[in-house]
DNA sequence: TATCGTATTCTTTTT
DNA sequence: GAATACGATA
């Protein structure tokens, strides 16, 4: 089988990234730990199976769960075989599946030019079909049932698959009836919103066997990208198309399952031995991103997870040496932030690029003291992930525009615009169009057409405004064919007076926003149609502008997976920030293990440099809160950091002034160096002698009962307000 | 019908 | 503290 010179993009693996490429054949696990040489794998592997000739391109099923990812490795795999590949199934589950349904709409009712729904839109139609149904929104909150259909849908669960024993917590019981209307009303409205790309296609698959054996013959060979941040209902998806050949190879990392909160199922990974019959094993454990302390910090963190599947990575570089990882203490978020600046710019002095310099934080909202900070320094940054182009108001305006014109059933795009720009169409006009839409069960905009057409129902200024927006439609759908959609819709745009609208306002956006009109025409060229175009925004979300400039980035550790950087900054570790208290709250122990997994993407990240913070003190809202270190910093290996700020002090004292006594005691009194000024709230010195199992009182939580001791830090379990982590000064025995 | 003021929520993470 | 949502008022 193997020749006796293999071809060279083979020979430049090591022996078991070669051993993933080479098993072609039959159920395969590829546990690649961070900096593993993963991606290389996959896309090599794909280059193989057409080199070997087992497929040709098209045979191929690659998944991928960003559209980063995923065009990241069309460029790589056009790379390895040296020119570009057209015909592939390479996406993300979504787009695929987007596709997929596009082929068999009409077995779910849909129409092939459905509309797939932003969050946004998925929320207001929500809320509509629980308003209809008299749900209080104060007590329930539509979000709250939208996540309660979300892990449904995640899960595989048509309306008619959910059973009564699933629908008892939310809303008493209401909660299946809701799904089953807003599924009802998506189906009306010919849209899909993301989870029922998903749903819609394994369900199709589950039912229609002529179709899943079209999809057999089609697809020899999967591959799937982070595979442990499958949820259920793509695992469903594998395995149906997996089922007849079981030539699926699966790559993930169970260490870096980030995602349990978008129904993320790590069992998935944990399990891939058992649902695939004679599966084997790869794991990749040759590190060729991080230095020696990097990869040892990062290890020690890990290994306070239990239930991992357990690889040791260990260096694949010739020179391995490196800085241990630092751990800074600050006096406050600001402090934070001008630390992080000033060591910026002492790399840049010394010729690192800033394109090779990432923050990473727990939430997006603590960029902006980062952002703050850099605009003041002079140094150039982006924020990745943040504010989408896709999601500003006139975007999604125009948007909804073009919406209208592509379906005019689209309702939810037809009353975002119907009154933008102001057209005097209020409350009163849009009741009477949604009840003849109702009556006659039409769209609105056929209402909006009789409206215009009968004599009575609408009268002077509304009923002229009406008839225009009517009429422009037509012409402009008209024109569509004749003039291609990027002239019809600058047309449009003038014609129905919202372009008017911007340059009338006065506000200092709006000539920003006009030009995003403007690049919104220009994206749109490089599209063929319409639909394709509408399609593209749905699904690819992202605006990166030039990646390549010399910029710092800044992001979210979700965001950051799978990107590498010299020198990594991982500014507030602190308890309730990082771990974030809510996850903790919601998730309990499991949530956890999870936060410690986006510790170890965050630390995984540097190549050369990573620098850890907490502060003492951080403005949370409008008001100063203190913090304590978060409980990650404790768990990382000694010997491989190196502390700075008052926690070195802190520590030194320790050891010059060691106590006779074990344990806490005389040690967890020693006076907080954090300085300056004293602690706002009511601090009493450290008075040890907690025990687990005590009973306590807090100021602002309230009574509970401890569940740790560790040094001066308890974590209680409160009675109204969770579990937490505090200083012992700041409760007392109840 | 539109605008202004107040109340409320938000800060997890994304296709 | 800001952005949004909602209600009261012109």
């Amino acid at each position: 089988m193997q020749s006796p010179s293999p071809p060279d993009y083979i020979a430049r693996l090591n022996p078991e990234q070669r051993a993933a490429v080479e098993a072609l054949d039959g159920p395969l696990l590829v546990l690649a730990g961070a900096g593993t040489g993963k991606t290389r794998v996959l896309t090599t592997r794909f280059a193989h199976l057409l080199m070997t000739g087992r497929a040709k391109p098209w045979e191929v099923l690659s998944v991928t769960f960003t559209n980063k990812a995923s065009r990241e490795m069309r460029e790589r795999v056009s790379a390895i075989l040296g020119r570009p590949v057209e015909g592939l199934w390479l996406g993300t589950f979504h787009a695929l599946c987007a596709r997929m349904l596009r082929r068999h709409a009409a077995l779910v009712g849909l129409q092939t030019n459905f509309t797939i729904l932003d969050a946004d839109d998925q929320l207001r139609l929500l809320k509509q079909v629980m308003e209809a149904a008299r749900i209080d929104a104060k007590r329930w909150p539509p979000q709250g049932t939208m996540g309660v259909i979300q892990r449904w849908k995640d899960r595989g669960l048509t309306p008619e698959r959910v059973t009564a024993a699933e629908d008892t917590d939310w809303a008493g019981g209401a909660a299946r009836g809701l799904y089953r209307d807003y599924q009802r009303r998506l189906v009306e409205l010919n849209a899909a919103d993301f989870g029922d790309l998903l749903l819609h296609v394994t369900e199709i698959l589950r039912t229609h066997p002529d179709v899943l054996a079209e999809y057999h013959r089609g697809f020899r060979y999967i591959l799937v990208d982070e595979y442990q941040d499958t949820n259920l209902v793509q695992y469903l998806w594998l395995r149906l198309l997996a089922q007849s050949h079981k030539n699926i190879c699966c790559v993930g990392d169970d260490d870096q399952s980030i995602y349990s909160w978008r129904g993320a199922e790590i069992e998935n990974i944990l399990r891939f031995e058992k649902d695939f019959a004679g599966a084997k094993i790869v794991r990749l454990e040759s590190n060729y991103r991080s230095t020696a302390p990097i990869l040892a910090a990062a290890s020690g963190l890990i290994a306070h997870n239990t239930g991992r599947l357990g690889k040791t990575l260990r260096s694949g570089l010739a020179n391995a040496e490196g800085e241990r990882v630092h751990v800074v203490s600050l006096w406050d978020s600001e402090e934070e932030a001008r630390m992080v600046g000033s060591r910026i710019e002492e790399a840049r002095r010394n010729g690192t690029s800033l394109a090779e310099i990432a923050v990473l934080v727990r939430a997006g909202f603590q960029t902006r003291a980062f952002e703050e900070r850099m605009i003041a320094l002079g140094i150039p940054y982006r924020v990745v992930g943040g504010a989408k182009f896709y999601e500003r108001a006139e975007i999604r305006d125009a948007m909804a525009y073009l919406r209208v014109l592509n379906q005019p059933a689209d309702d939810l795009a037809f009353e975002r615009i119907v009154n933008t720009p102001k057209r005097g169409l209020g409350d009163t006009a849009m009741r009477a169009m949604q009840a003849i839409a109702r009556e006659q069960r039409l769209p609105l905009s056929s209402a909006a057409q009789i409206m215009v057409e009968g004599s009575d129902t609408l009268r002077g200024k509304a009923r002229s405004a009406l008839t225009e927006l009517m009429h422009g439609f037509a012409r402009w759908r008209a024109a569509l064919d004749s003039e291609g959609h990027v002239v019809v819709a600058a047309t449009l745009l003038d014609e129905s007076g919202y372009t008017d609208m911007w340059k009338q306002d006065r506000s200092p956006e709006a000539p920003g926003r006009l030009e995003n009109l403007k690049e919104l025409l220009r994206a749109m060229a490089e599209f063929q149609t319409l639909a394709g175009f509408l399609d593209h925004v749905a699904l690819v979300m992202d605006n990166d502008a030039d990646p390549d400039a010399a910029r710092v980035s800044l992001m979210t550790l979700h965001a950051a997976k799978g990107l590498e950087f010299d020198m990594v900054f991982l500014p507030g570790w602190e308890e309730g920030l990082f771990p974030s208290q809510r996850s903790l709250d919601e998730g309990g122990e499991k949530a956890l293990e999870e936060e410690r997994r986006l510790a170890y993407v965050g630390i995984t990240r540097a190549r050369r440099v990573a620098v850890i913070s907490h502060a003492a003190n951080r403005r949370i809202y409008a008001n100063w809160t203190n913090s304590i270190p978060s409980r990650f910093i404790d768990e990382l290996p000694e010997d491989h950091i190196q502390r700075a700020g008052a926690a070195a002090q802190e520590r030194a004292r320790m050891i010059n002034a060691p106590s006779v006594f074990a344990g806490g005691g005389l040690m967890a009194r020693r006076p907080r160096v954090i300085e300056p000024g004293a602690w706002e709230v009511k601090e009493r010195p450290s008075a040890g002698g907690f025990t687990a199992g005590e009973r306590v009182f807090h100021q602002k939580f309230g009574y509970g009962r401890i569940l740790r001791v560790d040094d001066d830090k308890l974590d209680i379990a409160f009675e109204k307000s969770g579990e937490k982590r505090l200083l012992d000064r700041f409760v007392e025995k109840a």
